[in-house]
DNA sequence: TTGTACGCGTTATCAC
DNA sequence: GTGATAACGCGTACAA
């Protein structure tokens, strides 16, 4: 067997070719300033032709960065996250950093040991949106920012800590999409809420409640139903309260999937989509445009997000922390589809 | 400002608390069969006081291993691709490696330089699912193997080229699905075939072709058309279908997305489904039991392909080659929904 | 069983 | 400008 594995070059054999020390090699290839024109470009060419490159490695054991950047995320399915993750590759990748993702299933358990994991990893930077439980690692945050590893938090956010956030203005947009609801003739609006634990839901319930009372609409406990996030959620509180008897003539759910989720168990029950029962989503999804009728939603700039706290983390990492906000709010959008447009 | 920039432990910090050499600690850390049980239970015990935590990079340094293994797919927002890294992550993570992914973009050009960043990285093998133009970069992965970096192909691979893949049998399926078809009693069948340059088209077509053929059903040029991959490509193409004056009363698609774009474009002409046109899909995706109706799509055992194609890397890595066949073929199933189920 | 010494590939601190 | 040389944190052949 011809065991192919050539050796990659190093320093050394560059040097050696060259005959000149590693130093220079590692000057030139670096360069510094403080090198010969000449010897540069002779550097380079030998390295080119040896098809040289840097071991990230052993530039890791002594500069102690490993040009790489910790992520962590709830999950990966659901084409939000990949979303924003596009930016950030684009961003990072563009400065030489490389991404280890990792996902916490939702649970701050599993958050805990991939950012230990992280850290074990050496990681120049962590970028992270958190769990629904995000409070429970609050600890494990304030220790790694302690150690001195940067993060940068983006969606969602734990607002306890003192560390860059990107996010989009939650409130707003939830006033934004019920207004609209408003101005389409909706009076009874129901809000299906996210998990109590997450700081979008209250944000998001915020916009809701501020929406209702600004145009003066009643609302008591009736008016905002504690779901969850998924499909199978927004379905069965939708059935409840089909059943319950109570007839909103609009919901405003916390995302996507509860949405749609709901507008099936509407369906079925023969209610009609948007004459009977409207719906507006949140943090449009690829669902929104394939279910029937199409779903309004906010829409957030996701891959920019992704870029941002690329950005702010590389920042972070170089020292010029200052050039950035502690929070950086990206402008959103509500894109109204026939979900939530009044037939006349 | 209190720089609590505490210094990572090293083995170093250990040998001195305990008054032994680091290579002592270094063998009880690695729990050499060189080493008396005492001190390597003092070693450890030392070791989590000091919450000790090997440097990767050090290890790499001098091991050549780096414990990582790149990943290179097409995209990451349509949730196929994610649900197969959950499967990877578990088997990698609990073998103590790390992934680093990096998304193709469907771009044979992006696809290279991944990997050639993956080589860089010094990854210690590579997991690819590759784009629809494979045969392009065939010399390249040719390169990398013959460089000693192991690679296992999954999904889409590349025929070509002489290591393990981690495959579905496409052709049986595609010939089930569309068996299943004939017997719910649709005759003029139309496949919407995938981009001409993946392998995944042909093996599905040939599925379509056997199973048509099989049953003494006609085929013509007509019965197949090239279509594309994603949702506009299903859409455009129903448009002109249906504009042609042709009438097919069933659609076996590439995948999900091109049935959905389709089954969208059918529903806008006023065709009803599954009565006066049938379709199905493959590859399952969350969107085939949101569109209305539920699409009869083949579902993959992604999670576990995932797992396979780690487990199988991983044993090239460890030289443990042998345990695999060269090719994996895992049972996947047809999921029977309203989209194609006749109606009497 | 344990310690010594070297090297992995690179940067950084000195001299020259 | 350039060249030795010492780190960086760890594994390991060799010596003890």
């Amino acid at each position: 067997m011809p065991e192919t594995t050539k050796k990659h070059a190093t320093i050394k054999d560059i040097a050696k070719k060259l005959g000149v020390s590693t130093s220079t090699v590692s000057r030139a290839l670096s360069d510094s300033w403080e090198i010969k024109k000449e010897t540069r470009d002779l550097v380079l060419k030998a390295a080119a032709e040896l098809n040289y490159h840097p071991n990230p490695m052993a530039i890791g054991l002594v500069t102690k960065k490993s040009h790489t950047i910790g992520l962590c995320v709830p999950e990966l399915v659901h084409s939000f996250f990949p979303k924003i993750i596009t930016g950030m590759q684009r961003a990072l990748s563009e400065a030489g950093y490389t991404i280890l993702i990792t996902t916490s299933d939702e649970s701050y358990e599993t958050e805990r040991k991939n950012l230990l994991l992280l850290k074990q990893n050496l990681v120049d930077g962590i970028l992270i949106s958190t769990t629904s439980e995000s409070h429970r690692n609050a600890a494990l945050y304030d220790e790694i920012l302690g150690s001195g590893t940067p993060i940068v938090f983006f969606n969602r956010v734990c607002s306890k800590i003192n560390a860059p956030k990107v996010i989009i203005d939650d409130t707003k947009m939830a006033h934004m999409a019920v207004e609209h609801l408003i101005r389409q003739g909706y009076g009874k609006i129901v809000h299906m809420a996210g998990p109590r634990d997450l700081d979008l839901t209250k944000l998001r319930m915020e916009g809701f409640l501020s929406a209702m009372k600004e145009f003066g609409r009643t609302v008591d406990e009736s008016s905002v139903i504690d779901t969850g996030m998924f499909i199978d959620d927004g379905a069965r509180e939708m059935e409840k309260l089909i059943r319950s008897g109570a007839k909103p003539d609009a919901i405003f759910a916390f995302n996507d999937p509860v949405a749609i989720g709901a507008m099936k168990t509407a369906k079925k029950f023969g209610l009609e989509i948007p004459r009977d029962i409207a719906f507006v989503g949140f943090s449009e999804s690829k669902s929104a445009l394939i279910v029937e009728p199409a779903l309004t939603s906010v829409a957030q700039p996701l891959s920019q997000m992704g870029e941002v706290a690329a950005k702010c983390i590389l920042d972070k990492i170089n020292g010029r922390a200052e050039t950035y906000p502690a929070t950086v709010v990206l402008e959103a959008a509500l894109n109204v589809r026939e979900s939530s447009v009044r037939i006349r």
